[in-house]
DNA sequence: CTCCGATTGTTTGGATACAAATCATTTTCA
DNA sequence: TGAAAATGATTTGTATCCAAACAATCGGAG
């Protein structure tokens, strides 16, 4: 949300629209700088590291989670992921259809449907997963190597609070 | 991506899949965390603020940006923004028809198009930026006073490295 | 002056995402 | 047991977003 202009300008402009009231501008910053970083860093693993493989963003999280938990129930995905089912439905539906992973009926409850990678998929992530790996390094290295475990926690208490208001 | 299982958990299971691979679960940890947390606060704040006031989460961008700098280029709400001019474009169209702010040729150059707040659109901002900016604080608050500051360079910092990479 | 390339906003076409409705299956409990 | 409630995935309809093509305008080289 903070573009172009830095932060102390937007704190004048923003005291001249709002002189009577008490604008808490250290809040501000955290909230627009985590908006602007999240889809910068998003864009640019597409771009390093999704694009060249015709993968969407979803698309790479599903296979990201499947692989990892394989066999997984899709509601699952959907949840580790943090996407709808119905969005889920879709990309599982091209991924299968371009021979990445399979959906199975489960033989314990035939509401449930699994979700494994096929051979193809699974060595397309053991070749992805390093590149992203790489590039999320290079993008973690940007705090100290001591401030990053904090960064991570802070952030991940940033998300309980936020989901706790549902 | 890190959802209802730990990352501990997580780790083990990558672990098992990759073992010959050296992987950076720190690296890992941070951008999987920005992703949730830019995410779950989003919806937080569209939930708890925008919603009522029937504003998509883009729609309310384009209104505080041009609230700040009316008037204002639309090149610049985009770019302010972080999105594109397509998208703009159709934002735009929403509000005005809603009355909440004006188009204006440019005098000086007729390919740029300048926006304004409405009276209507002042208005609403006036009693809506209080209101999210103090979500913003609640949620800000999740991490030390102390350490908000160090927090937004951080991403600052995570974002101008992600778009340097264009 | 007059092209011609650059810039800007809009339109078009397609991808993505989700809520609500729907269909199938399982579980509950009277 | 069996009807109703609950659960899970999919379909449908709609909103959002962007890249690429397009139209309008500007500005400079010749």
């Amino acid at each position: 949300m903070a573009g172009p202009h830095t932060l102390a300008e937007t704190e004048r402009q923003v005291n001249q629209k709002l002189v009577h009231k008490n604008i808490n501008f250290e809040a501000m910053a955290v909230t627009s700088n985590l908006f602007r970083a999240a889809n910068a860093v998003r864009n640019h693993l597409e771009r390093t590291v999704l694009a060249k493989n015709d993968l969407s963003w979803t698309a790479f999280v599903v296979l990201w989670v499947t692989w990892i938990w394989e066999p997984i129930e899709t509601r699952q995905i959907a949840e580790e992921g943090g996407f709808s089912k119905a969005t889920l439905t879709g990309v599982l539906s091209t991924l299968e259809k371009r021979g990445l992973l399979v959906r199975k009926k489960s033989k314990e409850d035939g509401r449930l449907v699994i979700v494994e990678l096929t051979s193809k998929g699974r060595k397309l992530m053991d070749s992805l997963f390093p590149a992203f790996n790489k590039q999320e390094t290079a993008v973690a290295n940007v705090v100290a190597s001591s401030k990053q475990a904090q960064l991570a926690e802070q952030l991940r208490a940033i998300t309980k609070f936020a989901e706790s208001r549902d």
